[in-house]
DNA sequence: GCCAAATATGAACGAGCATTCATTCAGATG
DNA sequence: CATCTGAATGAATGCTCGTTCATATTTGGC
């Protein structure tokens, strides 16, 4: 299963895997432009309510309320409530696969650039915390074809992060490790943000929860080199004080 | 909340958190033996299809077939559905509360007890890999007050490898880190093995996984003095065959 | 061997919910 | 203005379970 330039093409125009033609969930409207608005509603209100109760205590009934729409315009964007289900799980990981490249703008530095990644990866899933529970929670709930496209989705996310420490690895910075079992302590890492949240937060914030658990990973991760460039640039960091910012604002 | 000599009471007669006052699931039936016997059947069958089919998926008519008992006899020994997936998950954390010490029985040495612990937790999760997932999904679908005696659960099972922790940095082999969050990064990387297993076994084995990845953390860990022994550990251990056994055997 | 008491059974009940579809509505077309 | 088309509505339908309970079966004391 090779990735290329993981996931290129996709973010130019708007939020939209929904209408790649993989997931082709077939609505009765044509007008492409209201398609998208509508899903966007319905969606928006699932992946709420999805996250509170969960998905087989969320009735259609409770999405149409919140979305501020009647239960018979979802059936003419969505097929069934399993759609509802994979629209709000692909618009979760989509949040990922955009914020992602987006901290990464004109970062080029490979050091700075696997902690900028990692970084914005804990951010995102903080700002939809709820939601990376569900992701958790729901995907098996899926049937096996459907599931596989939010694995899929979550495959090109950690591209990302792969892509960072083989960077790293050529540069002399990391130790050559495997990179792929390497991705999922990060992976896993900014994942736990959200899964022991619960916990977690009784002891520590969400930029403590960064600083001490990318130092730790990292320091698993440097050659002698690496660990050099490293204290370089958290020196550079804390003197900006002390978030890492992406170069480039917007 | 301070946790003593986590768990010590527990694991002298059977399986049976089920019966501890707080959990206290009230029965129609009289004799415990008997009750215990009939939750046992009725859990199994549970665990393996809740696993399977997820628990909103799962009749209690499903769960009574395989059971091999009828649909109101599980009304005897339960109050509701939601008792059954309690019961369900509090045996899965059971299993890790019961597998970890066992694994520690007679091991001193600090080091070997820290690699010690994270095997056997790797190991118990994988023994009881869809459950483990079972765990992340359907925790949320209980009532507050189940759930918190799940959390509870699981934090006195962290508590197994933050004593190894402890113990670790108090023998100088480890960096005074923050325990509660390392923690973490163990136990995460346990979960992860179930987790990310329909990804992660494409390219890596069990043992594996353990040795790279405790190796990994271990790295990030270790004091000067603590990687000495561990290179010392690491021999002694593929001298006797690469995987780590408990010297008490049962 | 007989009779309570304790267990076990599963048909029947009824609530909850996904999905449908007959109907209404808004705006474009000519 | 009359007509047509595509959107939107939500009451009605029908099915799927969780739960109950009247009844059957087993157990163990005498």
């Amino acid at each position: 299963m090779r990735i290329g330039n993981a996931a290129e093409g996709l973010m130019a125009r708007g939020t939209d895997i929904t209408m790649t033609p993989e997931v082709a969930i077939k609505s009765q409207v044509a007008d492409a432009a209201l398609v998208q608005r509508r899903r966007g509603q319905i969606v928006a209100a699932a992946v709420e309510l999805f996250s509170e109760q969960g998905f087989y205590r969320t009735t259609i009934q409770d999405v149409a309320r919140k979305a501020g729409v009647s239960i018979g315009l979802i059936y003419q964007y969505v097929h069934d409530k399993d759609d509802v289900l994979l629209l709000a799980l692909l618009s979760v990981l989509d949040s990922y696969r955009r914020e992602i490249p987006r901290a990464l703008e004109g970062v080029i530095d490979p050091l700075t650039r696997c902690w900028v990644a990692v970084d914005a990866y804990c951010r995102v899933v903080d700002s939809r915390r709820e939601a990376t529970v569900l992701a958790y929670r729901s995907t098996k709930s899926l049937p096996k074809e459907r599931r596989e496209l939010v694995m899929k989705a979550e495959i090109e996310t950690n591209e990302f992060i792969a892509e960072c420490l083989r960077d790293g690895i050529r540069h002399g910075l990391f130790r050559p490790v495997n990179v792929d079992l390497t991705t999922y302590h990060f992976v896993l890492f900014a994942h736990g943000w959200a899964l022991k949240h619960w916990r977690i937060r009784e002891f520590c914030s969400l930029n403590h929860y960064i600083e001490d658990g990318l130092d730790f990973l990292l320091t698993a991760l440097l050659t002698p080199k690496g660990a050099r460039q490293y204290r370089q640039m958290r020196a550079r960091l804390s003197a900006g004080g002390g978030r890492v910012v992406s170069p480039v604002p917007r």
